[in-house]
DNA sequence: ACCTCGATGTCAACACTGTTGACATTTAAG
DNA sequence: CTTAAATGTCAACAGTGTTGACATCGAGGT
């Protein structure tokens, strides 16, 4: 049982106080940490307030229901995904090496985390492409944002045969479904990184004039 | 109230029979039934129970538990996504209007019936590109096959630039994630037909040779 | 025609679940 | 110091999946 009050965290208390301290956030970092491993019908309101040392019905002073645990848990795991690829394109220089450098990233959240990235990319996680705003970190830089980038890059330099916003569409699709494929078991999971990069070089040679990809 | 004997199906009946029938059957067809309107969530194995007229226990006689009604829901409607599939390619000659036909059936399929469309694709459906066999209805066959059958023409006609089984999984990832960015709602409703062309357009320029898809 | 046996269904219970309304405690503000 | 808002407790309701002991039915063998 962990309590919380305004100057961090401590536990083993003796008597335990009757306000928990931060119950909101204790809830969503419950679900997160229980989605690390197990699926999203092994977490019950029930079980977490049991684990927190708090009633139930307490939960209700901070979530309207589950559902909305559920939702602000999505938006923790879509912020967590989003910095997880802004990493991954340190160092990435050529429009090539940074695509692949964010389709690598992607897929393999998806395969780590894979009820993370079920919840982050679902219907009650993030908007996606309509994404407009919300209650991201401060800082962090959506998925859809560091793409395009790049694509605009490509579109400047003229080598897109079509428009940013469409060969977005495409590139995230493919990588979207990819995800899901390793994610659900039809395609074996040590090959999954592999064929992320076969899968950008596909887009790549299908969005692309060829010879002017070498910026 | 409906029950089943050896010759058909009667209703209204003054006294019920002890023995429904053909449960194992009727259960999978009211979740599939159910599944067609909403969310999996809202199909519960003691609702479907009391529907059929029958106890809760009884279901156990034909099904393991819950899940594995779930599971055969998912082989039917893998086996109806199949068969959609199959008669969406009559009239499609060139290999183009076929691929076009097999993308727009499949994101057609995940936008009138989307949990079972997440039932059939995902872990608990069938295995994709890895299934082997399994109680596939007669004669139904299955999307990867008609995905390949295609790419092989392509191929004997020399007009891929990558292997045909390459070639099948981008192209699979594209309309996959294409059909998941729809039904979560990243991507409107009404552009998912128009969508599904352009992405198909871009895996046909990315795993083609231009000059040689004539046919 | 009878009897048995396997298939199938009933019943009652268990241990869970999400959610709510009435009440209690604590903290913060005036 | 009092009052009000925030937060937590308690008891209850209606629902869930699942199980074990018992009941009923239909088909096959004698």
């Amino acid at each position: 049982m962990v309590f919380y009050d305004a100057s961090g965290e401590y536990e083993t208390m003796t008597t335990r106080p009757y306000h928990h301290g931060d119950l909101g956030r204790a809830l969503v970092q419950h679900a997160f940490d229980t989605l690390l491993e197990h699926d999203e019908s092994k977490w019950s309101l029930r079980a977490a307030a049991r684990d927190l040392g708090v009633d139930p019905s307490a939960t209700y002073r901070h979530f309207k229901n589950k559902n909305e645990v559920m939702v602000a848990v999505a938006s923790a795991a879509f912020s967590t995904m989003s910095r997880e690829m802004s990493a991954a394109l340190v160092g990435a220089n050529t429009a090539r090496d940074r695509l692949i450098a964010l389709g690598s990233s992607y897929t393999r959240f998806a395969v780590e985390k894979p009820h993370l990235f079920r919840l982050a990319t679902g219907a009650r996680g993030s908007r996606g492409l309509a994404r407009v705003a919300c209650d991201m970190d401060e800082g962090v830089i959506e998925p859809h944002e560091l793409l395009h980038a790049i694509l605009r890059e490509l579109s400047d330099a003229g080598a897109l045969r079509v428009t940013a916003e469409t060969a977005g569409l495409s590139a995230w699709s493919s990588i979207h479904g990819l995800a899901h494929l390793v994610i659900d078991g039809d395609v074996p999971l040590d090959e999954a990184l592999q064929l992320t990069r076969d899968v950008v070089e596909f887009i790549i040679a299908g969005i692309c004039i060829p010879e002017r990809v070498t910026s």
